[in-house]
DNA sequence: TTGTAAGCGTTATCAA
DNA sequence: TTGATAACGCTTACAA
């Protein structure tokens, strides 16, 4: 037993290294390489005798390969990067939960970069998270600045893309089917019987998913204008703190809605809970006063007025599968980027119902 | 203008390798051991004209250290790893992201690791990330393993506990006041007028943060008992799914308030959320029927019936602080463990009010 | 002030 | 089948 050994069985509390390559082949009285092959190709090339003299060694010492010099020798590090435009967001975080498990299940550890968002720290990001040689990228931002993530790409790391599409990047793209989403929730507004519609969404810009949702939405009014009498729709952008324009946009809704139903689809959970907002400044009541569905169930949907319905996304999954992606490239897969759609499941409750329900019969999800 | 120079600044796609110390020592015409030196100790030790010569030459090849290379040889990775019970929980992804930002302002990245509440999972996790050579952990976690964090710690690597302590363990431990949460809930109840308390949990175990406030709530209990006429408490235990059993505790509370006015104080958000389904199965106004003061305010708390009276935890800053503690003890600090408890702020709301309030006084936070 | 060389903990290429 | 030995990209004695 050599002397390290001995410390670190020892019940003193000397800060005691970790054991290295080089010290379980002393113990084992073999070759550094003769250990490394045990790790690496175990059955094959190594007689039954050393191969438990390792093992042996090995178990003693508690020994356990550095990452850290694997990355350096191999080039791989086990390592994957995942940037989100936003942690606070409650659907980057539901994605993050999904990859994460992805993730460690498959033996990766993620390295996380919040960008708070500001868009203009993408290539920061990207950059210090390649420094450390992440062996690929999960983007759930805007790309604005495309050049960083290309880079990233172009040095044969696979990115795959989450929610954003960016403009002109050719990868792997996780996503809910937006279009789908509009569709379920739109026709669940027309079938209850609202038929002035309001698509509400934060600055659209350059986000990808937003300006599918609100593309939908227009291109849902215009095709079913003719099936279903006196349907109009108008959108409408909702910036943080203006209340006052979300506020008059809802009593506009409600005036041009005149003798018919108003509803609100609202671009997810952000701007639900502006509206929601807005509806108790104005004292309005959901379902009877403005018909609400929003995008993203959360956990408070069911308990706010009369409950609010949701097309509800697959975030977990989403992000299970953007890091299965980016496994399966990992180990090898060679194909043209793919595009991965996930359908939204529709949730309808009491924001849906022209007659207020009693309280009780809330439904829950 | 070596080979590698020319594939990188050319606009075709080869998997053009970043730049190594070796790439900066031959274009600048020095030692790679001089290139180090500019980079480690810029001013002291370097001529002005080879100073520049290197400068230029990393500007050239846009080098950037392998943070990787330089953790093998230092033993100084720049990570920290940061442990989560649960991403899920919206508290811990507010720690999250405060450290996160702080690790990010000093330069380090974070290593993150979610036991899904899988509290088994936690010596793994502490394995992995110090097998990454994270310099420190940032701990929110039970510590029901207490071996994994005693272990990282005892190899000299810092450990900071946010929000729930470690039996045994000696770290510098972040949180919320506690018992002062307890306090300024608990006498804002009394103050309007409710008597018969009832203090709801998720299970207690050994979840520190929990103990502390279920202790602090019957102290407070007692304490007020002789001053307050007809002050009553109780404690009940939520079990996730068990609706029935958090109904009866309901209705057993209001039965023993009698003619005194019944109040709950909850002791998380997911507890707040439970007690705000169970409302709407009973069929009961907050405030009017039951009051409810809340820890954890949220974004959705001022819209749930009359609003929610909440305990807002300094969430951000919890984990900023975390963070910061950390980055001082790399930094050489070296003090006994510090205990920082942060107070939380009031939010009340129409749920602690016994008279129902028209729905337009509802104030945000 | 600069360069040479050893070494951090691995893996991979060669001989033996 | 096993063992030296040379990398991987960096830092740091020690020499010059």
């Amino acid at each position: 037993m050599s002397a390290k050994n001995l410390q670190r069985t020892a019940t003193s509390t000397p800060p005691a290294a970790r054991a290295t390559i080089a010290d379980v082949a002393r113990e084992a009285g073999v070759s550094k390489a003769t250990v490394s092959r045990f790790l690496n190709h175990r059955e094959t090339l190594l007689t039954r005798d050393i191969a438990t003299r390792v093992e042996v060694a090995i178990a003693a010492l508690a020994y356990s390969p550095s990452p850290m010099a694997q990355a350096l020798k191999r080039g791989r590090s086990r390592l994957i990067g995942l940037v989100v435009a936003d942690v606070t967001n409650p659907f980057s975080v539901a994605v993050l939960r999904g990859a994460e498990k992805a993730c460690q299940e498959s033996g990766y550890l993620l390295m996380l970069f919040n960008l708070g968002n500001d868009s203009r720290r993408e290539s920061e990001a990207i950059e210090a998270l390649t420094a450390y040689q992440v062996e690929g990228l999960i983007l759930n931002t805007l790309g604005r600045d495309a050049g960083a993530a290309a880079e990233a790409a172009r040095h044969g790391k696979p990115v795959v893309l989450v929610d954003r599409r960016h403009h002109d990047m050719q990868a792997d793209f996780v996503s809910l089917d937006n279009a789908g989403g509009v569709r379920l929730g739109v026709q669940h507004l027309v079938d209850a019987g609202y038929r002035e519609l309001l698509f509400v969404s934060q600055p659209i810009k350059d986000v990808s998913s937003r300006m599918e949702r609100e593309a939908a939405f227009r291109s849902f009014i215009s095709d079913s204008a003719a099936d279903v009498a006196g349907l109009q729709g108008s959108t409408f952008e909702s910036r943080e703190d203006d209340t006052y324009n979300l506020d008059e946009a809802l009593r506009g809704l409600r005036q041009r809605a005149g003798g018919r139903l108003p509803g609100v689809l609202s671009s997810n959970a952000v701007v639900t809970l502006r509206v929601v907002a807005a509806m108790a400044r104005l004292g309005w009541r959901f379902g009877v006063d403005v018909g609400l569905v929003g995008f993203d169930d959360t956990e408070w949907s069911p308990y706010i007025g009369p409950g609010l319905s949701t097309i509800a996304q697959p975030t977990d999954e989403l992000g299970r599968v953007a890091a299965g992606c980016l496994i399966e490239r990992l180990k090898g897969l060679d194909l043209p980027p793919r595009q991965i759609l996930l359908s939204g499941r529709l949730l309808p409750r009491g924001s849906s119902q022209p007659e207020a329900a009693p309280v009780s019969t809330r439904q829950a999800s």
